[in-house]
DNA sequence: CTGGTGACCGCTT
DNA sequence: AAAGCGGCCACCA
């Protein structure tokens, strides 16, 4: 039994993300061991190697933005999926008050 | 093998 | 109050 490197739990938690939600890196981070790994989830989800698996789309900053690096692909394509699931944008920023995934506290 | 970087966040001065 | 820096993990030269 191999135990998962950081990155697997990383690409575990974002796998996870339930359906019209977004995560911060920070709090996936924050879900895989150290807030600080949140740099490491960038990274992770950079190389991103099932994309079909890993919905990196569903990950933004914790201004509700997407990254201004690589878009993703060229562009907002990240924030058009997002739109296609009913997420509301405010301005290119995700609308956090009801979006961001907040782990059921029930 | 060593150094540096990266899709970030929080703390310290 | 604002600005700067460190920290963690993995990969590249």
């Amino acid at each position: 039994m191999k135990e998962k490197n950081t990155f697997e739990v990383i690409y575990d938690i974002v796998c996870q993300i339930p359906y019209g939600q977004v995560a911060t890196y920070g709090q996936i981070a924050q879900l895989a061991g150290n807030k600080r790994l949140a740099r490491v989830v960038g990274y992770a989800l950079h190389v991103n190697p099932d994309p079909q698996r890993i919905p990196c789309y569903r990950v933004v900053n914790r201004f509700g933005e997407v990254s201004d690096a690589f878009a993703f692909g060229g562009g907002n394509r990240q924030i058009e999926l997002l739109e296609a699931e009913g997420v509301r944008f405010c301005d290119g920023k995700v609308d956090m008050d009801g979006y961001q995934w907040k782990k059921q506290r029930f």
